[in-house]
DNA sequence: CACTATTTGTCCGTATGTATG
DNA sequence: TCATACATACGGACAAATAGT
């Protein structure tokens, strides 16, 4: 029998998910939630042959017609074919996503990556920043810093993948526009005589706001991988936070290391936008 | 009347949510959801006035008893407490969750982090993986790989952070639930005759599936921040696939850089639980 | 004190859905 | 397919506690 290994790997799937008898959803429900995501999966593949209701009732510890209303259930969603007398089959082919290409290029930097990707300045201004900002530069009540939005994009398919905010104080003449679509903001610092010696970055995730989703072609409440990036001078006074948002279906934050036999790590770190 | 405002806020939930009169669910249980939902989140505060049952079943459309229902399955929770002739109010406290304080420690890699972290081993198994898991290894539609599905928590608080599920091929003996308590799974694997000789590792976010988020505390659809790793050995057969979820209200990935005038760079990366 | 409105608690009858053997 | 048991959901009716007039 092929499939009995097919019905020992859904046993055990059932024991994490669990099939629960008390619960309030009832469970042939409970039991086609189960097969459709392994059909969804590929866990089984297409063609295979589904286990038996005989074979799931005995398997799930439920009688034959419950079994048999979960499958009935797949047919009518098209997932699998039934055919009397000869089982069931699956119906549904599996769509692996496009495998991730390996990256092109490579960068230092998650922000400076100038080549193949585009900016759109959405707005500068130099304004009081929030308390929370305002703590981490030291900065008076009143006092000012500059204020940066801006969105990143492909530049062949034109998605937006990153919306960036940054504050940055002690700049002598502020951004424009011009030069910040055809310079990088690294650049721009040095030359106003700001030298970066030292950056913390830090991962994590958000979910995303309205007007952030409405730039990035997202929904709100989407998941967002976000970079915070403080850059400090050479006294180590803190110049720059940089706050990035990154469409995780569009980019991810890449980095491959060689071992050694100790463990001891070399890290490269890269990252790219995906192809689509 | 106070809790006007409070009907109007849950109705606009339910139609975000939706109650599905259709759906397999029972009603009594979605509307407990919600409303358990609203509490939870401090959306109805301490003390607050719930909705009569007359009220509910009005705004929802349905009887007063499925109303009764739900409320009285709250109030079994004591999240609630029901009296006759008064109405029911919310015995729940709200707290909200402290500010984020820096991050202590530093750690080489995501996933070792013995000293100060638990590791909770929710499931061992060799089954048949879902089709990409199965492309990557390049395996066949019946071949199986060993399972792991483990959660780590801070050692002090319990409070957990990581989910993991790893995929590995090629293991003679499989894992036990005490080995892995006591060693790192990369020990096994040494012990096992695998080398691992490259790691590749790939950060991004996506939004909490329900078990996820049930063993990390949160709730589904919350941004998880991922880690994906995967392990080749000397000869560059890829033999295992971590996938790390992380709470990033807990956890996040660190790493500082020196630059030196080029702009070159060094990286040392880290990552901590953050303290409470 | 009674009277009333409000709100929860309890019970009935009925229809439909779920699950078993 | 059938008979059976239990859960879900509805509408209605009445009782009991609470608070205000």
């Amino acid at each position: 029998m092929s499939n009995a290994s097919v019905i020992k790997s859904l046993l055990k799937q059932s024991k994490q998910q669990g099939l629960d008898a008390e619960g309030p959803t009832p469970l042939y429900h409970q039991l086609y939630k189960l097969l459709k995501e392994a059909i969804i999966d590929g866990t089984v593949s297409y063609g295979a042959q589904m286990p038996t209701e005989q074979q799931l009732a005995e398997a799930f510890g439920l009688s034959r017609i419950t079994a048999k209303r979960a499958m009935d259930e797949l047919a009518a969603e098209q997932l699998v074919e039934r055919k009397r007398g000869r089982g069931t089959n699956v119906t549904y082919k599996y769509k692996p996503k496009p495998v991730q290409a390996p990256l092109v290029g490579m960068l230092e930097s998650l922000e400076s990556m100038g080549r193949h990707t585009l900016i759109k300045v959405l707005d500068i201004a130099e304004l009081i920043p929030p308390a929370d900002i305002r703590q981490e530069f030291a900065l008076g009540d009143t006092e000012t810093a500059h204020r940066l939005l801006r969105v990143r994009s492909t530049e062949d398919e034109k998605l937006p993948f990153a919306y960036y905010t940054s504050w940055t104080v002690g700049l002598k003449n502020g951004f424009t526009r011009k030069l910040l679509e055809q310079t990088t903001r690294f650049e721009i610092l040095r030359k106003s005589g700001i030298q970066i010696a030292k950056i913390e970055q830090t991962l994590s995730a958000e979910a995303a706001k309205p007007e952030v989703a409405r730039e990035l072609d997202m929904r709100a409440g989407d998941p967002l991988l976000v970079l915070v990036r403080r850059s400090y001078d050479g006294d180590g006074r803190l110049v720059d936070v940089l706050h990035g948002l990154y469409n995780p279906q569009v980019f991810q934050y890449r980095m491959s290391m060689a071992l050694d036999d100790n463990g001891t790590t070399k890290v490269a770190p890269k990252a790219a936008p995906k192809k689509q």
